[in-house]
DNA sequence: CGTACGGTTGAGTCCAATCAAGCAGCGTGG
DNA sequence: CCACGCTGCTTGATTGGACTCAACCGTACG
């Protein structure tokens, strides 16, 4: 099945049907405050699951960023594939272990560090190659906006750019364009996104 | 398993060996960054399941906070039990999801919420019975230090103790003894807590 | 060409952090 | 018994990092 860029096909609060798996394209999974605060919770890319989500209802939204592509069960049939497959559920039990793991540490990065740090932090996540095996790419590609970057770090557009362009003046990275990235001193990121006590530059 | 206030049975890092389910006391589960800001993840309660991280290394430390009750397996005990119960691991799953659900809100609070915001939300989380069908109390005891609590909010002790006090001035809560807290208003404690606009005092 | 959108940059403000002091409870030991 | 140190909590004064408000730039597009 095929999601457009900016569809919705979760929706926080309302009562879940489906299963889905991403098999293509990047999802934003997202909460709301009533005022229109926003707090992206994750980006979704190929292989990850939506939708264990137990209870009454969705715990968050998602929405394309890109086209997507996504498989969907309806949750009966969830169920008797559970059933029939024990292999499945034990997969699933590892992703969401999985999971749990990144939104700890998500949970440190906004609990505890500074706005460097969530950038930096992030910007290394996403130089992370899909498969573990591969060497991390030195240039990528964001397909999510500054503002997007913003919710997701619990900052805002104008602390994003301007952290970016400090990291992009002091040649820890470069930026081709917008949402070109080039990892110029990954040492010095990786020291800056651990919480490193920060040297004279 | 019976375990002492203030002792470490889970550290960050270390190479995981056993696996966790605690019957009684409240545990602390948290990460720390190199120069010591610790960011706690989360207070486990009895029926919480610690130790499901898979790979090399623990995500996080876990610690008594009271004298804590905890039944162990090893890991290689654990792979049986879920091999002869396909019951306990759909048991293990709901347990994770509902997790991921409570680690999102969290998200929330940490890069969304004001002071005011977290720590309402908090009280009124502690103030929710371990039974879903039970009445909420109105009247509980947090068996937590003021650092932990701004560890667990990504606040600080100061702006915790200044954000209760201001609570209690405005009537919202009463602090017979700094643990022990009675919810005086709850609907504007709720408003609060959800991020609704503050009407004027 | 005008508009809209995403991004960058600047000036000023503010909320929470930091630095600092003081209080209360509590176990210890002279 | 009480002085002492320790820990946890509160309160005050000040600072600062990120937010807010605002302007501007470049690109895409109808």
């Amino acid at each position: 099945m095929e999601v457009a860029p900016g569809e919705t096909f979760i929706e926080e609060g309302e009562t879940p049907e489906h299963f889905f798996n991403v098999t293509g394209g990047t999802v934003r999974l997202y909460k709301l405050l009533p005022d229109g605060r926003r707090q992206i919770t994750g980006f979704a890319r190929p292989g990850h699951f939506l939708g264990l989500a137990v209870g009454e209802a969705n715990a968050f939204s998602a929405e394309a960023l890109e086209t997507v592509r996504v498989c969907r069960f309806s949750r009966s049939r969830l169920r008797a594939v559970l059933d029939d497959f024990p292999a499945f559920e034990r997969r699933l039990l590892r992703s969401a272990a999985n999971e749990l793991v990144a939104a700890q540490e998500q949970m440190l990065l906004l609990g505890r560090k500074t706005a460097r740090e969530r950038v930096a932090s992030f910007l290394l996540a996403q130089a992370r190659p899909l498969r573990a095996c591969d060497p991390p790419p030195g240039r990528f590609h964001l397909p999510m906006t500054r503002t997007d970057i913003a919710d997701y770090l619990g900052l805002t557009i104008e602390t994003v750019s301007r952290t970016m362009t400090r990291l992009r003046t002091e040649k820890l990275i470069a930026l081709p364009s917008p949402a070109e990235v080039v990892v110029l001193d990954r040492g010095r990121l990786e020291a800056l996104a651990g919480g490193f006590e920060e040297e004279r530059i």
